[in-house]
DNA sequence: TAAAAATACTCCATAGGTATTTTAT
DNA sequence: ATAAAATACCTATGGAGTATTTTTA
């Protein structure tokens, strides 16, 4: 089962000659006859009857033909897709993304990529940030989209949004919303967080840090894997919790919510996209970055 | 686009290595190596980014990888097909037929070999005798069913039914049909006939002249090509006619045709099977022919 | 006798191997 | 330092050719 062969195959069958077929592929007819009687041996079937003048397909003939124009057909399409790929933007792309960017960053970017390139197709990923950039790098994921950087690798990072980040607590907790705290004034407090690996959860450390404050020396009663789970513990008055502001807006201004002000603390994180520069920079990569560079935080869930 | 090669290729996706590839389908790496980059070559593409670890699929790589799969799964149900044609009952087969045996005779036995072998697709080629009997040597058909069988040939020849003949008329026409004719008190009555080459005006000129009459003699008003245009003139009373007793028998049953009784003379045909037994014999060919022997004539159209 | 396909043989391109180097973590 | 892929080079199978024979209408 050779594709010469069965090219000889297909010419034999549609001209119902060995040596018209020889000419049309530029062979030899002796080459033409060799072709196909390999192919009847591979398959134990008679493909022609020879009669002396031409060659009659067998019902065996009949059915290789069909499939092998079937075979031919899609060998040739699937060398114009490709070329296609080379230049277009189409093909399939996976992105990881961490939970924020997952869940109320990208939906409307990609929704909007998608309209104007139909021709794509996105699979998804949503991981930790740590988990995430481990999947950029070994390949997992053909780019990433996340809250946490990491050091001592050769990951491309590029910026895209910045992101505000603050304290919530339920209006019911008994807090003073209007006073400014100090931050060790609430390290006593009950809190909710996000496991350890999320960007979340990092950012929080990090500003901890700079507020002299060690992270261990915060009463952590809840450890949750999701966003939408810190949040809703927090909306049941468990305690409070950090996440970023675009994610409660709804919820503060419908009042469900209060922001728990900190003195001289401007917790703040961004959003990057991170990619492996050695990896083929195929259309598909290069404009979806670029789309979502420019797209991100613009519109709202 | 070579067939191992894209082996290669499909087990480097499936594996994300291209000696782990190599492994599995006994291949040295190097070799492995030269067909991903022959196809990549080819295909003017990266498929996949190497990172000294894994081997991580392009969109290129993603797309052509679906493609192989589609093609390999086409090449085998392919050999499985052709497999069982050489034991079973199914494939194309194309069957000529001169009128009657393809109007009159074919349908239900068609109609019942099809149910019983549902694997099977039978094309029917329909035109006179002659053109059969060449269709069938220079096997632009099968096999043959036909109302007449020629000389210095090299086809088998299998009677399959026997065929009784007879002049039909409008009873409208003045005749007394409680006589029974001389015929060549009959010659000068108009006549409709079938054309030279079919079965039926062949079997009329063999009956002819065993009666002395030459058929140049006949008051021939009208040659048709087909037996149903020849039974509307005849219903019409344009003349008389002659053919198929199976044919007009519901036009006789209903009075709307008389025969026309001929003294001493039995008017008989046969129709045939014919084949080239040069060619082989797949059981679908065999079988249906059989089954055509069997089952002709047995049911009514 | 004339055509088409099969056979015999020769040749060389390339699939495939081994040994080694390069690359990347 | 290690593991994987690339490169270099060699071998041999089989694809393709020419010349000739066989087959069949």
């Amino acid at each position: 089962m050779d594709l010469r062969k069965l090219e000889a195959f297909y010419y034999v069958f549609k001209t119902g000659s060995f040596s018209r077929a020889a000419e049309e592929i530029f062979l030899s007819q002796p080459t033409v006859s060799t072709h196909i009687s390999s192919l009847e041996k591979e398959l134990g079937v008679k493909l022609f009857d020879r009669n002396g003048r031409n060659a009659l397909p067998t019902p065996a003939g009949r059915l290789l033909f069909s499939r092998v124009r079937e075979l031919f057909d899609l060998l040739k399409k699937t060398k114009q897709e490709i070329s296609e790929l080379k230049e277009q933007v189409e093909g399939e792309v996976i992105i990881g993304a961490s939970t924020i960017p997952a869940t109320y960053l990208l939906p409307p970017v990609l929704a909007n990529f998608l309209k104007e390139y139909p021709r794509v197709s996105v699979s998804l990923e949503v991981s930790d940030s740590w988990e995430i950039w481990n999947k950029t790098i070994n390949g997992e994921v053909d780019f990433g989209l996340t809250g946490g950087i990491f050091e001592d690798d050769f990951l491309q990072v590029e910026k895209v949004l910045e992101d505000d980040l603050i304290v919530i607590a339920s209006p019911e907790l008994n807090l003073d919303f209007t006073k400014v705290f100090n931050f060790s004034q609430l390290k006593t407090l009950p809190w909710v967080m996000r496991e350890k690996g999320s960007g979340t959860r990092k950012a929080m450390e990090r500003t901890l840090n700079q507020a002299d404050v060690p992270f261990s020396e915060l009463t952590v009663v809840l450890e949750v894997k999701t966003t939408e789970a810190l949040v809703q513990y927090v909306l049941n008055g468990i305690g409070l919790g950090f996440t970023s502001r675009m994610v409660v807006k709804d919820y503060l201004d419908k009042g469900l919510l209060k922001e728990v002000k900190i003195k001289d603390l401007h917790f703040s994180r961004s959003f990057y996209l991170v990619w492996n520069p050695r990896r083929e920079a195929f259309p598909l990569f290069c404009k979806l970055r670029e789309f979502i560079k420019n797209n991100i935080g613009k519109a709202r869930v």
